[in-house]
DNA sequence: CGACTTAGGGTCCAAATGACTATAACTCAC
DNA sequence: GTGAGTTATAGTCATTTGGACCCTAAGTCG
């Protein structure tokens, strides 16, 4: 279609409709040991925003559900697979993208740093701290943000931060993910008493070894691995 | 476009996009004088699904936002204005319409029922009780449930059973509220004494007249009247 | 061996909540 | 007008929950 089209043509023109992922997973501080949240974005190599970093995404397959659109830019941008995949929210304001009406439904994932995902790294996929990813193209630092307060919700309610960490982790590294999410310091005290009366965690009989004080126990998450409420559809 | 495409060709075409809203009113019991929650559908004039009743919907206008789309079918269908509108979810299951690929963006909506729109029913626009909203159109039987599930959530959060009531209302009436929305009965002195300490609720000097008891204070609602959290886009 | 660090157990207190009782203020039947 | 009925409103008591804080256990490191 011609890109002269004026604002009539361009209002009986379909709405676009793409998918996008806010990747989110954990890395830990060289200095301070601690995690912090990190994401992934890409570089635009095409008209608007060209050269900008933005959101992994593209247009939704024909055959394929919105959710395994979002696994599949996952897996394309980063090799991982996603430990917890929720949509997001659905983004379609008339002034999102200069040259189109544009709808994004918007997916949010965790995944698993342990693994080589995270150094697979090149010239147009980069890992960001979160407090770093400003200025993104198009409307992505608001969505960003609506996926950081989405994931501080789930955290709290509840069964959402086990995703960020392996199948076997003391609980220090779980109240690791919840400071590092809700960016406070929680009392390991109080925080062991809470999930000691959580059903779906479960102390295993080992411990781990090879740090240099008390080697803390190591508990297993027995809970779904799926999201709570939303719909296949 | 020849409806004789094959798989192929179906697969290669844009999926349609369409926005449609789940309205939730009060209406009480003649009998018991209970509130129950009520939802207006639209008889499907044509096929697929002709004569079953659906969610209110239709697509979305090159022009308007998705939540002023939402919000126009809402007045289309029951000549209302909502109190609240938010986004509920995006649906694009592949086998959702047997026709078409379809994206149905939903949106859910609180109003009051005290006007004479929910009069105002016709032959192919009816009010039904969310109880006996079954058989629906498509896959419009699982989105009343989400969309019930959500309300649900929302109300236990806090911020939602206003907008089902007028500007002043008594405690019995937002206690009414919450029974009907949770499905169970709850404890007036308790009920009382919880939302006497909430900030945003505030006694009037009014009592409501005209009861065949001890005439109850009338309150109002002072907080937000939009969503909390959602980004405008 | 003693200093240091984190694990893990406990107490104390304040706030929130559920179950329940009692009194207040009105209408209605008689 | 008097008492029964109904709902509003206040208060009590016990349980639960969460935050602040303390103490001991079990390692490493100098």
């Amino acid at each position: 279609m011609d890109s002269s089209a004026n604002v009539s043509e361009r209002q009986a023109q379909a709405p676009a409709l793409a998918i996008s992922t806010v990747i989110f997973a954990l890395r830990s501080d060289p200095s301070s040991g601690r995690p912090e949240i990190w994401l992934p974005l890409v570089r635009r190599i095409r008209q608007p925003h060209l050269g900008r970093w933005a959101l992994p995404g593209g247009p939704l397959g024909g055959s394929e559900s919105l959710q395994d659109a979002a696994a599949r830019n996952l897996r394309e941008t980063t090799d991982l697979e996603p430990t917890y995949l929720e949509q997001l929210y659905a983004f379609g304001g008339l002034d999102r993208a200069a040259t189109r009406r544009l709808v994004s439904i918007v997916y949010w994932a965790l995944v698993r740093p342990d693994q080589a995902g995270l150094a697979r790294e090149s010239e147009n996929v980069r890992w960001f701290r979160v407090s770093e990813a400003a200025g993104l193209a198009f409307d992505h630092d608001e969505i960003v943000a609506y996926a950081l307060d989405r994931l501080r919700g789930k955290i709290e309610y509840g069964s959402v931060a086990y995703h960020f960490l392996g199948d076997r982790f003391t609980l220090a590294q779980l109240r690791g993910v919840y400071e590092a999410v809700l960016g406070r310091q929680l009392d390991p005290a109080n925080f062991r008493r809470q999930f000691r009366s959580a059903k779906d965690i479960v102390a295993t009989d080992d411990v781990l070894q090879g740090v240099r004080n008390r080697p803390p126990r190591l508990y297993r998450y027995t809970g779904q691995p799926a999201p709570a409420s939303p719909p296949p559809g």
